[in-house]
DNA sequence: CATGAATGAGCTTTCATTCAT
DNA sequence: GATGAATGAAAGCTCATTCAT
């Protein structure tokens, strides 16, 4: 049994394995594969890879994930549809008028998804989609559809309290996700291997596009005719 | 490698097609390649998929392109070229108020880009740049800092003319393109296999977004106070 | 190879159940191994699968049986044995004419055998023997030679008494044997996954081919020349 | 390139494969597979040495058939289902008496098939039809049904012309029937491996099979009473 | 005694690339 | 030039078996 261990003076020559705590498998393997996907996308991501940076065997992950697809799925219920309920409860608690709320959606949105990994699931699902309809499927239930929903809310918030104007909502809630979109696209694509990348402080971006948009809802504008 | 550029013997940007039927080869491979790479995706095209769209063999594909990689530079080096000058033409001649001049780009960019294959490039580069880092710097100075370039151009028109308010130019651009390119990246990913696709009129779209930035560049508006 | 028989431990073939618990374990092993090899042959069988049944975990089931292949060979120990000293018995008191014996016989078959689980493990060696050369003696030794020596006693008596024609008794005792295994066979194969298989009602079919052989031995045909 | 070759004095140190005509391929994998499936069954057979024995690499294999089980079909149309044409035009064009015809149908499936590896085919399938219903489907519609029809037509010319008596028919076919399937089942179970296997001379057995048979079909005979 | 987490060889299938014709 | 048969390294996933607890 040429077995080579490196981790340890093994009592025997037979593998000494089974190290680690059973209760933490799970969330090592959702950080390594959360940390591949992101970083290669789905298709390209070997599970294999996903084992060996949680540092088991391919077998081990097929213990606690019944597929690829359902890891992928624990990724995202992990690390964004879960957190809509909070954010539901956030928006429903907040006190102060609409513009500040606005400002307040998209800046926690940059601290909490933007700027962390959790910004290349979204990445990954725009890029992906098409070839995985099933995983688009279970996306837009879990992720699109409670976002476009509550950014509607902070818009008709503004709306029902005369602090913006009545722009059609069809659309409405693409005007906020567009921006913060584009952002965690950029990031994890051009921005993650050109110069240009460097070029664009997201901070600073989102703090522009925020106020460009609070004016471009204001009521003391008369909008200008349509072309 | 034996890469064949096409660029070289096509006098302008818009190659010559219909010639003979031998030299007609690779331009077909060409087309068959955008095809399926707008539709797929780099690495879910299969290039024998490629060459029989193109009604030849396997085998020939590889006499003209040394690889599947090699292929794809290609297709981006013959549809992504001397567009920008014609449009920084149109930009210089354009005689209407600053509005109309950003609606007209905005509906322009959609009939010319956002509605043809061409989005489709955009998109595919967004979502596989990070695994071709080469292709990335080549499609970052070949459309993105063109596109940033007009952009702002379009920006400090209307605010050197008094009708925009003074924005920070440095991300300024940003605010046009984010709408664009998450545009792009809708119709070619989730837009393509939910239910949810169907949902967004791109032309609807554009307009909602051109009316509320043009509202949100209104000098009239005294904006908010930052958080 | 630290097999554990169960045999020697049970005084007769009939082992007692229903013990302690402790000691219950492997009877309960062998039951649900038994199950599942007639219900899905031994190689789709999972070793998961039967502990489960057992309720046990899988570790515990190797500690009884050294490899899946000792499991199997104790199923088939447990569950092959002293039925054939009833039968003989049986035979040598039966009372009536050699028809009804016949008739006898294989009813008595289908409600003992063919009816039962046991006719899938006939079913099982026909299937995997080849693969288990082993245990194709084992079953050769302890259910083949013995059911062919009790077939061929039967026809023997009709012979004898005058009832049956004299034919080549080499052979004979397939006449009664190939309905049999065939009906064994087709109940665990086609018969329990086609439409087909409904069409059949065992104790019809049983009825036809013994009215049709005993027909078949009828000292009163002059049989027709051979071809 | 650590590419070792047997075959030849290649001209180069690069693979020198593609030796052979293409129009030979299929046959022999059909071949290769057909040896192996009756030799192991199916779900133990390997595709890579079905490849390998047909001298080809296990891609290979994959042009010409789509899966593992298109394979399989095609075994058992070119080994079986395509036969039952030219065995009911023989039945159509049989001139002789019922009696012969029935003799003639069991010699020649002996021949043809019994004796042949296609009998493998039909021992594979009885065996695993469970595990594999798709399989089992196709084989109760390509061979089961169809043999069944057969055997019925075969039955009822003899009826017709007064030659048999008349027997239930829903049942019929499977006196025929089962001593084909048993002996098919037998010499590719216990019959390969174990000494007793030699103690059964196929064409003996089928010779009483067949007489013993016709002397059931009788209608000399007046049918004992039923049990 | 009993557990069940962990392993890894092995399976079917895919596809970019090669090369004799 | 052009072909397409052939390759073989991966990929996702399974499951008998091991062993620390």
């Amino acid at each position: 049994m040429p077995v080579i261990n490196f981790d340890s003076s093994a009592s025997s020559g037979v593998h000494a394995k089974h190290e680690r705590r059973k209760d933490a498998r799970p969330g090592e393997l959702l950080d390594a594969a959360l940390e591949l996907f992101v970083e290669k996308g789905y298709a390209a991501t070997r599970v294999e890879e996903v084992a060996k940076l949680a540092g088991v065997s391919k077998g081990t992950l097929f213990l606690y994930f019944a597929s690829k697809e359902e890891l992928f799925k624990a990724v995202v219920r992990e690390n964004i549809s879960g957190r809509f309920q909070e954010w539901n409860t956030e928006f429903e608690n907040f006190q102060g008028n609409s513009a500040d709320l606005l400002r307040y959606c998209m800046t926690a949105w940059w601290q909490r998804i933007g700027s962390t990994k959790a910004s290349g699931i979204t990445k990954l699902m725009m890029s992906e989609a098409r070839n995985f309809p099933e995983l688009a499927v279970f996306f837009e239930h879990e992720v699109i559809r409670p976002g476009k929903v509550l950014m509607t809310r902070v818009l008709q918030r503004g709306i029902d309290r005369g602090e913006f104007r009545a722009i059609d909502m069809t659309y409405g809630a693409y005007i906020l996700l567009a921006p913060m979109v584009f952002l965690a696209m950029w990031k994890h694509s051009l921005g993650a291997c050109c110069d240009a990348g460097s070029q664009l402080v997201p901070e600073d971006y989102i703090a522009l596009q925020v106020e460009t948009i609070l004016n471009g809802l204001s009521i003391r504008q008369t909008p200008p005719p349509l072309l």
